[in-house]
DNA sequence: CGGAATCCGGATGGATACTG
DNA sequence: CAGTATCCATCCGGATTCCG
């Protein structure tokens, strides 16, 4: 009876709502669409959505032809992926994206957005995207103004072509610091102010060879959906 | 506490799912940006979503920036409109409507999908839009099969430039008498199915005078939404 | 560890009735 | 006509637990 289902329209716009105008499931398919996988992954990218509300979103997905999900040979678990369908999906979240980066940015990075732990990850998946040396390994250590103690400090360790946040100083050498408050690195992530500009206007301090204060700007990723415009960024 | 409210999260797909993935909201946003205003009209597009979730949604999106409501001069009641930013997510529908065009198509035909009155009132809207001769006057009738008795009979009438749907026979000059099994006027609708082709296939039936029977395909409308790649239309 | 199942309290949505 | 008010079913968040 009262079973909330369908909109009981032919309309496209009513079909794919059933689907995705559902809470957290557009940013589930963002995460699969980003490339996390694993149960764990995903919940490291959505951490306020609850475990058993993933579960049930993967189900419903999977139900919908939108993921896969095929048991992990190894170890326990599925491999979440999307389906051919499920990609396809992608230019729905893009213009989502697109739209809030022109008519709602500065909610983008009001305080309680804000999180260090979710923007160093995301950071991590783009930055293993492109092409680090693969040769080297080091560590970049990422200092944080504007956020608890606890989550102040953060480490990307670059070893053997892999990309890895750490928490702690995984020990290796330090070969660049990165201060900066964390609104300021948001927003750089975001494309809302050029990496350049932060440095320049001393609001995001690099310290370190100067090799690596040189190469930083070169590898440092921006979001896919990072705005093309760049407000102040001058 | 558990107040549920945004996702927090910087990320720009975050901020647009705060909007729009909630039940209801995206259809919301469609009838306004397909021209409806007034509060019976957009139930009228939403038959079932109750008229007290209809006010809360206008009521957030009048909060977001999205609609704007001005009280009606005349009568009762507002006129609801989008603003500059909500006409803006019309990209986010638009890819959402082409998704389930493509990885979706055969669900949107579903019987319980299929709802004659929904479907005369998307025609009119855009029969409206078009340029119909404003001297004449008349009505063309819809005989629905598949549907209940109750709701198999719509009259379009055009008089004055202006188009009314009708559930009982207006009066004026029947010019045309359109047949058809409800699912086979949808698909015409949804570019599903060519109207030349379902009329060639004898699946559309046109009575009436020759001149308004070829006249007929060049002023039905189909969907904002219809598929440009048309199946099995031949 | 990876993930599913359960339970609880608060929030949300659907149905119906009601009001100016 | 244009919404409110009310009641109840369902959904969601958080915590805990369980299983392999």
């Amino acid at each position: 009876m009262g079973k909330r289902q369908g909109y009981g329209q032919f309309c496209p716009i009513s079909r794919a709502s059933e689907l995705l105008a559902n809470r957290w499931t557009p940013l589930v398919v963002r995460e699969l669409y980003f490339g996390s996988t694993r149960f764990a992954e995903l919940r490291r990218g959505l951490p306020r959505m609850s475990s058993a509300l993933l579960a049930q979103r993967l189900n419903e997905l999977e139900h919908a032809g939108i993921v896969i999900a095929e048991p992990a040979d190894t170890g326990a678990g599925h491999f979440y992926r999307l389906t051919e369908a499920g990609r396809a999906l992608f230019p729905v979240l893009e213009s989502m994206g697109r739209w809030a980066q022109t008519h709602s940015r500065d909610d983008l990075t009001r305080a309680e957005n804000l999180d260090p732990d979710l923007l160093m990850w995301n950071i991590r998946r783009r930055v293993s995207d492109d092409s680090m040396p693969e040769d080297s390994c080091f560590a970049v250590s990422f200092h944080f103004l504007g956020v608890p103690a606890s989550r102040s400090y953060f480490w990307l360790l670059f070893r053997d072509g892999e990309t890895e946040v750490c928490l702690r100083d995984p020990g290796y050498k330090i070969a660049l610091a990165v201060t900066s408050h964390i609104r300021t690195l948001t927003r750089v992530w975001l494309g809302h102010l050029k990496l350049e500009a932060a440095i320049r206007k001393r609001e995001l301090l690099l310290e370190g060879d100067r090799r690596h204060v040189l190469a930083f700007p070169r590898w440092f990723p921006v979001s896919l959906l990072a705005a093309s415009d760049v407000g102040d960024a001058r």
